[in-house]
DNA sequence: GCCCTAGTGAGACTCAGTCTCATCTATGGT
DNA sequence: ACCATAGATGAGACTGAGTCTCACTAGGGC
């Protein structure tokens, strides 16, 4: 385990310490392709005994998150999933069944919230913007059959 | 207590049956300006002795977002919020403060979906826009403070 | 190596949301 | 108006996510 992950650069150069929760964390993620639930990683650390409590689970995926390293989904289930990334600014595709995930970037966005500020009003500070499917290879075991 | 809101309509368009909690509680979403929380909602029940349970009001909300009468939010707390709204696609701006929402339309966001599932090759099925901010009022009492 | 403090694990706790089940009631047929 | 019945309800047990507290541990600057 001398691999060291994106992420735990992220911590390092943030300031926070490395420990060995946190590194255990960062290999955990970075073997998802997918989104994973906090209580995925909470299963998958008690699996490999690493002794990790699931408070140290919530509190680490909270600083990724804070750093950028890690983003938050909210599945159309209503389920909290998260995301290993890149840190900057950009949304998801999120495949409905295998659960694989695509980074998308900005593509028009940008355009579409200031025309909403402008016509609202409001002054928008934030947006989330996620996109549900099927990707390619399930779309293709699919037949193209379920239609909705 | 005679006035028919669209939410009593709706499910009687739908062939739900027209109970006494059923109107209860579109009464009170339609008393509600911003978004709400289901314990909001329960909250309210209570305070004016309707005797509604949790479970109903639980119930009662999954059929009015499958109705399109009510749309739920994912607020960047966590929190699961929702909003009565006219059953067509579209999207909301939230106020961080006060909880105000708007609607919006699809502005070009169909464009977008588009052309992310050109080029990811992902079939999109659906998907969640929500912009956060400050609505006029806010911003004005605000003085524009804070600026970006 | 020592020390200070950020970080940790255990487990109690809170709170949203689900489920079950006995009871009730809106509605369509008579 | 009455009845039958399936759909709806309330109570409360249950589940599972996420938070909090607190005594203990260990990272990293010295």
């Amino acid at each position: 385990m001398d691999d060291p992950t994106p992420i735990v650069t992220a911590l390092e150069r943030a300031g926070y310490r490395l420990t060995e929760p946190r590194r255990s964390l960062a290999a955990l993620i970075a073997d998802h392709d997918g989104h994973f639930t906090a209580a995925d990683l909470v299963r998958a650390a008690q699996a490999r005994r690493l002794g990790i409590g699931r408070a140290t689970v919530f509190r680490t995926l909270e600083v990724l998150e804070d750093l950028g390293a890690v983003e938050r989904l909210d599945l159309p289930s209503g389920e909290h999933a998260y995301v290993g990334c890149e840190p900057a600014h950009h949304h998801h595709v999120v495949c409905s069944r295998c659960g694989r995930t695509d980074e998308i970037d900005d593509a028009g966005l940008r355009a579409i919230v200031g025309d909403v500020a402008r016509r609202t009003g409001y002054r928008v500070d934030d947006h989330r913007l996620e996109l549900i499917g099927l990707c390619p290879p399930c779309l293709a075991s699919d037949g193209g059959e379920r239609c909705r």
